[in-house]
DNA sequence: TAATTTTTCGATAGATCTATTGAAAAAAAA
DNA sequence: TTTTTTTTCAATAGATCTATCGAAAAATTA
């Protein structure tokens, strides 16, 4: 019965699908307010108007991208921090798993960055979580570092947090690039920058 | 005679200098695209059409904007790295001058940051530029430091400059924290964190 | 094939935004 | 005060954008 609804369905989603990437890449170039929806259907190659059988404002589609955009990161780094690894390991992982998305879904990436700022008041809160959690997992790594006694005890591990995934970021820009290096290899130089001035000696 | 021309228009400049300031609080606050010309004439208590009368584009502020925002930046850079002082102090002189106008004219810096992709061609491959050379001069400072053997010299200048700038550009979100670091907290946690990987012992 | 459902489309109402224009108001000069 | 210059304004043309609606086209089912 359930599963009989479901293939019913299922060609609808994956146009959907279609729809929210495109919204994705033409968000990511010229910015929320910059693109019409006129642009995400030139994209598609459909009528602008057709857009809205698969949602049913500029804003909901913004939410979904930015959505997509961010949805995992918080799930990937709770399984990373629950592995029983050596801390600096955790951390290149941790490291590594924040890029990837980078280059897996960059337009959701890029707009959920630039864009989710002109999200409706709810969705924006609801994010603002969702980055709020992520930064504090992230933290949580370092302090256990900390107490395990392998990062310094005067590391403050907030600002770490905000500085390291400052460079991740900045990974975005760098991949762009023809001779930027490869995802580990940024992932390691992070690291390693981090690791060097962290750890006890 | 030219003397006497000067101060005719002097007042005209200040109230330019007012549009364009309050031209870039708005794009900080909404995005180019997202902000209205009636909303910088809001921001001023005047009618949307007398703006005009102080430039003659929307385009044109967001220039200028962006100009406020990047001029001095290459300038200051240029001076410290003509300066003899030891390398490591340099680096942190250059961390320092590169925070300073998130603080001094945030709206700029972020406005600069966030909506120059949306300049008319040409005025973006201007600022592109000055970019493109800010970075030069930087990674130049990093490569002086390697070859006077004070750098361990399998650094990548380029890398490190990318990663550097990013969380420098990072300290905008941190320092409007009501907790946040001071700025030349903020400036040493950076360089110190380099240093302490980059420096050879 | 015929009937039904899903998907796309053209037309458009209604709202907003940029930039222009000529006139009014304010300030400065005579 | 009167004249001239500077600054602001209201009105608006023209363009664009979002979202709606009923019909057409396409796909699916009977």
């Amino acid at each position: 019965m359930t599963a009989a609804l479901k293939p019913k369905k299922e060609k609808y989603w994956r146009r959907q699908q279609d729809v929210f990437d495109a919204a994705a890449k033409v968000f990511a170039e010229k910015g929320y307010h910059g693109a019409s929806t006129g642009d995400i259907a030139a994209e598609l190659g459909i009528a602008q108007s057709s857009l809205y059988y698969y949602f049913s404002s500029k804003d909901e589609a913004l939410e979904r991208v930015c959505l997509n955009g961010i949805e995992g990161y918080v799930e990937r780094l709770t399984a990373i921090a629950r592995e029983s690894r050596p801390v600096d390991e955790k951390i290149k992982r941790a490291i590594l798993a924040h890029i990837q998305p980078v280059i897996d879904i960059p337009d959701c990436v890029k707009s959920y960055h630039g864009e989710r700022r002109y999200l409706p008041p709810d969705s924006r809160r609801k994010l603002g979580r969702m980055l709020a959690d992520y930064n504090d997992l992230f933290e949580e790594i370092l302090e256990a570092g900390v107490a395990q006694g392998v990062l310094r005890n005067d590391l403050s591990c907030s600002a770490s947090t905000l500085l390291i995934l400052a460079q991740c970021n900045a990974a975005q820009f760098w991949v762009s690039q023809p001779d930027g290096p490869d995802l580990k290899g940024m992932a390691q130089t992070i690291a390693d920058g981090f690791l060097k001035g962290a750890i006890n000696r």
